[in-house]
RNA sequence: UGGGGAGUCGCCAAGUUGGUUAAGGCACUGGGUUUUGAUCCCAGCAUCCGAAGGUUCGAGUCCUUCCUCCUCAGCCA
């Protein structure tokens, strides 16, 4: 048995084993925290962190979250939960032109709803970049200090033509050679209001026939006149994300800084930079280390801001959470759950070769779990009358559904059988087609829970369309009795009492877009727009789902999953979703 | 055409230091169960790892050349 092989644990990926491998070498076991962000000194004067390893999800407060970020969100903090470490909220707020109070409140609530928090032990991992912007500063005079920064004069223009192309070196700046003095002086005059926005500029010092144009002396803090949503009007200068970043992460003590593959480049900056600020004494090894993923690419959806904030801007979606957007608002609203983007992040797993995941596998992680989860009701969408002729006018009889086919112990709840009810539209035929076992002249099907009934024939209106089936029961066969098996039938279909329905809006939601690639080539994607992305239907629901509150979802079967509306649910009266329908190997 | 990445079954994705039969999931196809044409169960599903050469007793894993795709020239993140 020495050839055995250790299994491959589930999940794994390239990041996991980065992960492994660091806290087998104790690679970040020497690092202390002090219970709060800070620099060398601050952190010095703690005690040994008790987390393994700090990883942080660090959304721009410009937008909404969306689908893609549930994959950054569960990545990391599912990796601190996993490794008995700690994920940090962070806000990365270095550009107060694009960022609000709005956006921070959306995001720290679609973090919440896919499950995870910030508060360890008495401590609260929720940061803002803006909190950082004192520190920022002095790192940015110790840059200068010891020669690796300077400011620049150059317009921004200028030193776009200077940076170079892809395949030719850029050309230093003319006033790249100030002295230490004098970029002090000019710094501290951008800090203190003395000069216009975009006149100077501060940028590192490296190399400006660096064949990787981030390295080319990046600009690193600028004169932008703009009130933050944290920190008001204290600054007019504000840090670019390349400088911020890393010494957000190292401030907060940060192990694996996880960021999507566009940033690849910007690595070498990020190590340049921390290494050049612990030279400084600023910060102390081990640093932060920043490793890179794919982003996730999903059909038949936009993911970019731009489409997200058109979309709505134009008003084509109601709002950031309308149901039929890919952001976390309104995959909510949609009756998507957590519980779902968890199957479905740990099922795309994480790697660094470019997707794209069909959105089919999406919603068949969203059946998987709401099949477990959500109770079952009857509601018929597409109304049509049935009449049991030899059904007494004034009976009311109880029948026994119960909630969860899956989970006996949830128990049955009484819907009531009369003599006229409504059933599915489709769910007759006058000449069946191939294959069609439901109800045809003739034929036999079980209400379901109910009787066997016989169909006997159909009334028409003027123009051929059929507007009520009659049908005979069979007495002996009622779900649950010991004759119920007295008849074997194959079509089951549901229905609901006329008299006792709760009539009700229903939303059928179906793909925003129609392609699967909306926009690709030189399309526009609002051309690829789906213009039945939803039809507001009434239905007939079966009576006790006045009762549902807002965000209860549940199966109507034979149709799908259905979510009572966040929104636009009141008490006693909720409208319904639907999140996604069941499979069908019929209908395709 | 410079730099940095990536190419394993229809869609994802494991494949540590080369070791001999290429994980797993989803999809799909059969069959079974079923008062949801759902669920569930069982079975099948890459002689091949972008291509071509090479090294080796042995290569998806090493070398060479080539191909394709992504990404970088904001005082955005």
């Amino acid at each position: 048995m020495s050839s055995e092989k250790t299994p491959i644990p589930l999940g794994s990926n390239f990041i996991r084993a980065i992960v492994d491998k660091d806290l087998e070498q104790g690679a970040y076991a020497s690092r202390k925290w002090a219970g709060s962000p800070g620099d060398a000194a601050h952190q010095a004067a703690g005690q040994p962190d008790t987390a393994k390893i700090r990883t942080r999800f660090p959304p721009e407060p410009n937008g909404y979250l969306h689908i893609g970020h549930a994959k950054s969100i569960f990545l990391n903090f599912g990796l601190a939960r996993d490794y008995n470490g700690v994920c940090h909220m962070r806000f990365d707020d270095t550009n107060p032109e694009k960022e609000s109070q709005e956006y921070v409140d959306s995001i720290t609530d679609s973090v919440k709803w896919l499950g995870f928090g910030w508060e360890n032990s008495g401590e609260s991992n929720l940061y803002f970049a803006s909190n950082y912007f004192d520190f920022m500063y002095r790192a940015a005079e110790a840059l200068i200090e010891n020669g690796h920064a300077y400011v620049d004069s150059q317009s921004a223009e200028e030193m776009r033509i200077n940076r170079g192309t892809l395949t030719e070196a850029g050309k230093n700046s003319p006033w790249r050679d100030r002295t230490v003095a004098e970029n002090l002086a000019l710094f501290r005059e951008m800090r203190d209001g003395k000069h216009t926005d975009g006149s100077l500029i501060l940028r590192s010092k490296i190399d400006m026939a660096s064949p990787n144009i981030n390295l080319r002396d990046p600009a690193i803090y600028r004169v932008r006149r703009a009130h933050h949503h944290n920190t008001g009007d204290k600054w007019c200068i504000y840090p670019m994300y390349t400088f911020a970043h890393p010494i957000e992460d190292a401030l907060e003590q940060v192990t694996h800084s996880i960021c999507t593959l566009e940033f690849e480049d910007q690595r070498p900056f990020y190590d340049w930079l921390l290494e050049r600020l612990a030279e400084a004494g600023l910060l102390a090894h081990p640093l932060p280390k920043q490793y890179e993923f794919a982003r996730l690419n999903l059909t038949y959806v936009v993911l970019s801001k731009r489409k997200l904030i058109q979309l709505v801007e134009e008003k084509q979606v109601s709002g950031w959470d309308d149901p039929r957007l890919p952001t976390l608002a309104g995959a909510r609203r949609r009756g998507y759950v957590a519980e779902g983007f968890k199957l479905f992040t740990d099922r795309i797993g994480v790697s660094k070769a470019d997707s794209w995941i069909d959105y089919s596998t999406f919603e068949d992680c969203m059946r998987e779990v709401l099949n477990i989860n959500a109770e079952r009701r009857i509601a018929v969408l597409d109304p049509i009358k049935l009449v049991i002729d030899n059904y007494a006018e004034n009976h009311v009889e109880d029948c026994f559904a119960p909630n969860h086919p899956l989970k006996p112990e949830l128990g049955k709840r009484v819907v009531p059988l009369t003599r006229e009810l409504w059933i599915e539209r489709e769910d007759f035929m006058e000449v069946p087609s191939k294959g069609f076992f439901r109800l045809v002249p003739d034929g036999l099907v079980r209400l379901r829970y109910g009787y066997v009934v016989k169909c006997t024939g159909c009334e028409k209106d003027a123009q051929g369309n059929v507007t009520v089936v009659h049908c005979e029961y069979l007495p002996d066969t009622k779900s649950g009795t010991p004759g119920s098996d007295s008849v074997k039938v194959k079509g089951n279909i549901h229905w609901v009492s006329t008299q006792h329905a709760y009539e009700c809006e229903v939303r059928l939601y179906d793909r925003l877009f129609k392609e699967a690639h909306p926009g690709e080539g030189d399309r526009d994607f609002l051309n690829d727009m789906n213009p039945n992305s939803v039809t507001v239907i009434t239905a007939q629901l079966e009576p006790n789902l006045k009762d549902a509150k807002a965000e209860d979802s549940f199966q109507f079967e034979r149709h799908g999953y259905f979510v009572a509306d966040k929104k636009d649910s009141v008490a006693g009266k909720p409208v319904f979703n639907r999140t996604v329908t069941l499979k069908d190997a019929w209908q395709k």
